[in-house]
DNA sequence: CTGACTGCAAATAGTTTGCATGACG
DNA sequence: CGTCATGCAAACTATTTGCAGTCAG
């Protein structure tokens, strides 16, 4: 189950958010890739729907999907900052391959032993997690095997 | 068991770069230090040793240093960025309090059955991953309380 | 209607690059 | 001594901010 427009404009609402086609347009552009995204790749996306559409609007945009929770943040090697709309409920976490970039998305991690084993020892009051496998997919070993 | 100056030094040389005092700077600067480091706040330490290093030469001697494998790099929320030490052998990861920034390693993570499992069900060759808890530590905690 | 939202331009921050000079090995 | 490293300045990229006009509710 992930969310749906309706979805994330309800909760834009109740967050005090008014509703603008701009932020539906951006909305629209998470919903439906499956990908993460920088917002330079959001805002040419937006931007094949109404070129008009400023860069500033996808970072004001994205800063409010992201305090209301609404994605996720994605921190993949060297530089930073992509986005992808979260799940609702079930946090995941990502398979990325160093090479072309891809991502996979998992769920089960399983880490509520280690999570409270650090809080005890560490007297951490731990609110999340960050967990990225990095390697090499199916396609680019093959590839690098090839070429 | 952390590195040493030396074991730097011998590791730069084998990977074929020279030993300059700038080098052995900022090499002192994130051994000493056991906090993570922006490239900023390293450029800072060292100036305290040396005025005329620029903060290009942290860039550069960066790069050598996390490609040679003996720093590691951290992600935590937003931005970018921060180095540390690396200890060789054992991989370890973090947890980050979200208030003070505060960092504490940690080795024991276990994930190899799960990485296992992904390997499979995904074909990835996963090489390696990052894992970094976030929370409130136990100072924060009691400040929010009082406060 | 009115405050929140937008787009533009300009400011800012972080990082990289080109080039002449300097120093390690 | 040759080659790699340094420092400066400038280029670049990513992100943020100020402001006047516009629009959702």
């Amino acid at each position: 189950m992930v969310y749906t427009e309706k979805r994330v404009e309800n909760a834009l609402r109740q967050g005090g958010y008014k509703i603008t086609p701009q932020r539906r347009t951006v909305i629209r552009a998470i919903i439906h890739s499956h990908e993460h995204l920088t917002p330079a790749e959001i805002h040419k996306k937006v931007c094949r729907e109404d070129p008009r559409i400023g860069l500033v609007t996808i970072y004001r945009t994205l800063e409010i999907l992201a305090e209301l929770n609404l994605i996720c943040e994605m921190h993949a090697g060297g530089n930073c900052r992509s986005y992808l709309m979260r799940r609702p409920v079930e946090h995941h976490h990502h398979l990325i391959c160093s090479d072309c970039g891809t991502v996979i998305d998992f769920t089960d991690c399983d880490l509520g032993e280690l999570e409270k084993k650090l809080s005890k020892e560490n007297s951490f009051k731990i609110s999340g997690h960050i967990l990225e496998f990095v390697g090499q997919c199916r396609r680019c070993r093959s590839k690098a095997v090839a070429g």
